[in-house]
DNA sequence: ACCTGAACACCGTTCAAGT
DNA sequence: ACCTGAACACCGTTCAAGT
């Protein structure tokens, strides 16, 4: 057998992760296998080996397009927006993604590398950009303060902002009579920001 | 075969969920499977199914075993200091958990229950006994605040911990030059309770 | 060069059979 | 009642063999 040549090594690759991200969608990273992602192409498994390193590349690659999503969601939601309102923009979009694509969004941290294996450099890179997204307007906010605590600033925000998502998509965290997720995102960053410029 | 009787249920139960700890300590809840944990403690897969409904009851188990752990540090770091500082003593045992115990902690989170199923309700409630420490504090730090605010600000605060060492144990989110983890934390707190407590 | 089919070493879960 | 051993249906990964 062999020697179908319906698609091109690209073309492979683009259903191969179109259908991982298929599968993750409905059921989660946990319902993600090679195998799956095989049959709901038409190859044999083998074949995804021809275009992925293993399911952990795969995963991978499906995760930096994850990424890329989030970035232009992010990017769109700031507009020209004040500094302020451009952060809790920025908050409302990354918890408006983390709600409606859970499983997407769950996956970017729920995949880890294999013990000695790390994440490729493009994938830090984009984590990077979005990072310097919030930064930056961090950094508008509060011109008096030195690029270090600009930095400290805006990792705490979104860390505080990541675990807000975190904890409310975790429903074993959920505690009775939580308050949604929104109130709860805005609450830590009004006070954080408070805080923060008060002692400018 | 059969009857060995060298354990009573209850010390099955005992050295399965050791041996299940010891194994994720190691390698982390990836490196956990049935067939190991039966293995490291002598005894054939079957005979788990004795004791657990399956693997992932016995996850959970395992999982509430590191809930009690935490909330025993949690407990022994507040002692009976002033509630802004035991605020800050909360976060930073719940930080120094994070760090040294860093495979359990991940544990707690990276396990789902699978589609429908929910978590034990012993776990809800170990995870709500440790909520209730934060609220209470941060209660004494702002008497004049409502019960509700008082709540949202804990939420906040705790969702904020929590995801400073989410996203500071995920190398793949660690920015360059990050500053030490205990630092972002305090930042969180010191800056988040000055807005909070100046709007008392 | 591309792709298959079968193989290998794993996995969770069940259960008839043995003591 | 306790425990085993084998079975079943899955899994990731490799690779000789076919076109």
């Amino acid at each position: 057998m062999g020697r179908r040549n319906e698609h091109t090594r690209d073309e492979l690759r683009e259903i191969g992760l179109r259908a991982a991200e298929e599968l993750v969608a409905a059921h989660g990273l946990a319902g993600l296998s090679a195998r799956k992602v095989a049959a709901r192409i038409g190859y044999t498994v083998g074949s995804l080996y021809m275009v992925f390193r293993n399911l952990d590349d795969l995963i991978a690659q499906m995760n930096e397009r994850t990424l890329d999503a989030l970035y232009a969601r992010l990017a769109a939601a700031v507009g020209d927006r004040p500094p302020a309102a451009a952060i809790q923009a920025l908050a409302q979009a990354y918890l408006h993604f983390a709600l409606f694509e859970t499983h997407r969004w769950l996956a970017l941290y729920q995949h880890r590398m294999p013990e000695g294996r790390s994440v490729p450099q493009s994938f830090t890179e984009k984590v990077a950009r979005m990072f310097e997204l919030v930064q930056h307007h961090v950094a508008l906010l509060c011109p008096r303060r030195s690029p270090e605590d600009v930095a400290l600033a805006a990792r705490a925000l979104w860390s505080g902002i990541h675990g807000v998502c975190m904890l409310s998509l975790d429903r074993k965290l959920e505690t009775v009579g939580g308050r949604p997720i929104q109130e709860v995102a805005t609450s830590l960053l009004d006070n954080y920001l408070a805080g923060f410029v008060g002692r400018d």
